[in-house]
DNA sequence: GGTGAAACTTTGTGGCGCAAAGTTACGTAA
DNA sequence: TTACGTAACTTTGCGCCACAAAGTTTCACC
């Protein structure tokens, strides 16, 4: 049986999980690019890092190259918590999945 | 690109991805079954019900042996958003499971 | 007629997503 | 040096929703 109550509530969000899937898949991301791909306002996005950075997945460095520039990475817990999140969703596709 | 955004908001959701997960797996489950399986107070596995009747992915069929006895299952266009969903899911499994 | 169970409905509360507008800091053009 | 623009926030407000708890209806059984 899927133990959906180990679905992580902080990632299990459609907004929050696309950042997620982003910072996953590639090391850093600058907030201006972040705030392009995901085509999300800005107080949104910030409010969603801010949650992530909360839970401790989500670290973020500030630079002053000419504009303020902040960017975010996932920390090792993370990913470790991303990853975990993933294999749920895999349990659930090896389940249902029509083959 | 992952379009997150065609992930179905009905299904979303923790209870009721469980109970779709539930349904997708046999043809027909009881309301006590469900609630059981899912240790859900009935007042909300009965909310979750209606949303996803509403939605029109889930039919249900009133009986009365001996005690009344509501039956459950997907339609046709709920198994078909489902497997929409978990093919959403999937593609994030391909993306980012370590292989 | 009273009890109990199934399957609801109602009510209330807290949290959250999201948008819109305001704020701060800084760098650039006039 | 003042005005403007932009990045990265914070604040405010709204509306929806998950969830719990309690009340309701229907029916079978004692």
């Amino acid at each position: 049986m899927i133990d959906f109550s180990q679905l992580d509530k902080v990632i299990h969000e459609k907004g929050r999980l696309a950042i997620m899937s982003l910072l996953a898949a590639r090391p850093e991301w600058r907030f201006q690019d972040l705030k392009t791909e995901l085509s999300m306002s800005d107080g949104n996005l910030v409010t969603h890092l801010r949650t992530l950075h909360k839970a401790g997945y989500v670290s973020l460095t500030k630079e002053h190259d000419g504009r303020p520039q902040t960017s975010y990475a996932l920390t090792d817990r993370g990913r470790e918590a991303f990853l975990g999140y993933v294999a749920v969703l895999e349990s659930i596709v090896q389940k249902h999945k029509p083959s």
